[in-house]
DNA sequence: GGAATTTCGTAACATATCTTACAAAATGGT
DNA sequence: ACCATTTTGTAAGATATGTTACGAAATTCC
């Protein structure tokens, strides 16, 4: 659990015995959530800096009644929620629920700013946290964006080949209902598709699997 | 112009004086565009940090191919793609383009790593800003994944209505075109979908103004 | 290895939105 | 006040995706 800390983005860079050192100084508690429980509810104001240091939360957009999309899942040792603190309407728009038996370590925001002034390599490290999240955040916009259901899946299967490519994380194997999920559409739906670019030959579905055939005509599908 | 520094939330709390002042003890430089010009290509990387004090740009995210979706409108005297400075991946995903003739003032990452250690009040605020433009993007993302048209229409007007009773600034009505496109769909189709909402008397349209008859049922409306 | 459960394939029909085209109405410039 | 341009209203047919329902195939559990 202390290592997940030494591991962490906010912490990169420097020693484990520094970084023990460092928390000696400032006021800081650990919390524990079940699964399933909410760490944060959409409208709830961002009062604390949140490092999960065991387990996985995940974070859902709310809207004025239901839930709509799942945005990302977060994973020890990241900060959650890292730009809220800072904001100035800093009332989360999504609901943080614990997907796994889950523990943070929780800095308030008076600290935190004493925290970054002190230390300029954690500084630059809490700068990068958020600015990654706001990539990823904005390529998740560019995702939603696309119009069609073609589109999506294109989109999908070319950037997981160009994950697979750069060695990056391969991640597990999506359900076609989770796929659906993620796109945002009804399963039947995603499968009619899915068999549709099977019978023109774009992709090729074997044990489960989504293999690509025609990456350019896949290319082409994302133009709308 | 120079007012335009003294007025940015980067330089927020600091007095005139001392902003220049601690201009003095970076380096950095003016740089100017004309309208339509691009300031920068989606894909390229972002080494400075970016703060116009003149004019105003636009974002628009790109894909593989083809624009998409119009991001947002920043205007003096704000700071444009803060996040992209800092982050690990720093290839801006949008394209930048001058609404009007601009000037920015342009600081290095080098340079701004430096300012921010060395003034608390500008790291904050630097924090405040990226914060703020990530809460503006969830909100947007929250809007896009809204489903139906309906669903859309309503939020704008909610919103809208919201904004007027706090008196923020009150927008210049946008023609349906123009709508249609925040929207994502054709014209023909709001069109038609507006004048049914009018029919079952949730709006009414008067004067190419939409104005909001029943409150409630909109709220309803946002549901899925 | 058989039963229970999950995942996938498919079909018929419903619905939302798109496409294209055209005309009416409103607006702006001179 | 008139003409040119923009904006809005409308309609018919096309297309994409949703809904519901059911059976087949695969996987997991005991």
């Amino acid at each position: 659990m202390k290592e997940a800390l030494y591991e962490s983005g906010l912490f990169h860079g420097i020693k484990a015995d520094k970084v023990d050192e460092i928390l000696q100084t400032i006021h800081h508690q650990y919390k524990s959530f079940q699964k399933d429980e909410y760490l944060y509810y959409s409208g709830e104001s961002c009062e604390d800096m949140n490092l999960l240091v065991e387990g996985s939360v995940r974070g859902e957009i709310v809207d004025f009644r239901g839930k709509v999309v799942k945005v990302e899942d977060i994973f020890t040792p990241d900060v959650f929620a890292p730009a809220f603190l800072f904001a100035t309407e800093n009332n989360l728009q999504v609901d943080i629920i614990a997907n796994t038996k889950v523990r943070v370590l929780r800095i308030s925001k008076r600290e935190m700013i004493e925290l970054l002034n002190r230390h300029p390599r954690i500084m630059e490290n809490y700068l990068r946290i958020i600015s990654d999240r706001f990539v990823i955040i904005t390529q998740k916009m560019k995702f939603l964006s696309l119009k069609t259901m073609r589109g999506k899946i294109a989109h999908y299967l070319l950037m997981r080949e160009k994950r697979k490519q750069q060695n990056k994380q391969i991640r597990k194997h999506k359900t076609q209902e989770q796929l659906a999920e993620y796109f945002g559409v009804t399963r039947p739906s995603l499968t009619r598709e899915l068999k549709i670019m099977e019978k023109e030959g774009l992709i090729y579905l074997q044990d489960k699997e989504i293999k690509i055939l025609d990456k350019a005509r896949l290319l082409d599908l994302m133009r709308r």
